[in-house]
DNA sequence: AACTTTTTTACGGATTCCCGTAAGGAAATG
DNA sequence: CATTTCCTTACGGGAATCCGTAAAAAAGTT
């Protein structure tokens, strides 16, 4: 089993039972981390002291408050991580629900395992992390119905959440337009940005551009 | 101290740290339920046999999954338990911390204590067991800043919500006027409507519509 | 009852969205 | 190199918004 596991969680009452099931899997060494900030530090650290990390258990979103950080998400710390040590193995823990988003851990970061906080988290973690050491992929606790070969939701790509990101911002289309040009994406005409808009919109069934945005925050889009 | 308390708490992880809580103070009868309509259920017939409960700790959110449910979250869980024990004590235990709810939870639901999940939140709901039970009123965890002396938010009424509510749905002013008219609130003119909208646009700073339900849903208002 | 104040509704012009059609251009095919 | 196909952009008319002004109605005052 793991030798050496690190913990990023800020709510106590839940990294608590984290902490807990890994006792239970006798794992010599477990560190807890409150912040993103610490979790990359204490990971750079144990390089250094040649005594790295075997796996990372990480929440996806962290509260902010008075302190000032760099990380700021789960997403930002695995990042970091995978620039330091790319082998690291790694389990996201988080309440989010939504395949677009976790489809992207697993292509875009990489990850070996999700669970998703419920009712039974707690043995699916167990799952995960044994699934994880014996090398399985793509783990995904099984509240979590939806499959990766769902093709609907990969399609949306990151230019869409541009769109959308930029509209929920209180941009009209020509601001929208400009924008892109300044930051040379294309295309940037306001036809074709209207266009991919209408594209949502249908996929969505949207009736209009503010029906949409609450859709795509329902959805965590943005 | 209690002597008989009710947990509401749908993930495993947490409720497991609320328990320890409740053991560390020597509370002799510790009920959990993992669905809203189950609390209901034991409160009704903890009322009945003549041994009802003396707290109930809830959290707001609860998952949704296979199971039909009648009572969808920790609002209504609540709103119900004061219909059938009014004097039954209330501490509400989630993530949120945006003001305008927490407020209408004291002023509409009555509840005693609200504790927010954070990074030291298990001694902070420890104190507000200690507190509830002294009879304290109105308990705030330490990290929640604002002050109920904020008129700000409290100036958000029902009727503001409505209306981002069916622009949310992709309603258009028309719409909104004539669904208004059905339900007989007033005003209902769509005149009315777009100035009310407009004043949300100045309170939140919003450039248009669609800027302006994407900060309301931030917000939870919707 | 007459007057003031506030709230609600009505109206109009400018802007933006919405939606269909079509022109222009790049890549692909043969 | 001509043709097809796909992608991008342009254009235009109708609908909905945005925003200011003003009339009508309701509520409050003296």
């Amino acid at each position: 089993m793991f030798k050496k596991v690190l913990v990023a969680e800020d709510l106590d009452s839940i990294s608590i039972a984290v902490i807990q099931v890994l006792e239970d899997l006798k794992i010599p060494t477990i560190d807890h981390v409150k912040y993103c900030d610490d979790g990359l530090l204490k990971i750079k650290k144990a390089l250094l002291e040649n005594e790295p990390y075997d796996l990372l258990i990480t929440d996806l979103s962290f509260k902010t408050d008075h302190r000032n950080i760099s990380l700021s998400s789960g997403e930002e710390l695995i990042g970091a991580a995978n620039g330091v040590q790319p082998k690291l193995k790694k389990i996201v823990f988080s309440i989010e629900d939504k395949s677009y988003r976790i489809k992207s851990l697993f292509y875009d970061l990489g990850i070996n395992a999700y669970v998703s906080k419920g009712r039974n988290s707690i043995s699916e973690l167990r799952k995960a992390i044994e699934g994880t050491f014996r090398n399985e992929e793509k783990i995904l606790s099984s509240d979590l119905s939806f499959s990766f070969n769902d093709k609907a939701l990969i399609e949306i790509e990151s230019y869409d959440i541009s769109i959308l990101k930029l509209l929920a911002q209180g941009h009209i289309l020509e601001s929208i337009s400009s924008e892109f040009k300044s930051s040379s994406i294309t295309p940037n005409g306001t036809s074709s940005i209207e266009k991919r808009i209408n594209k949502l919109k249908i996929y969505f069934k949207a009736n209009n551009n503010v029906h949409l945005i609450a859709i795509a925050k329902d959805f965590g889009l943005v």
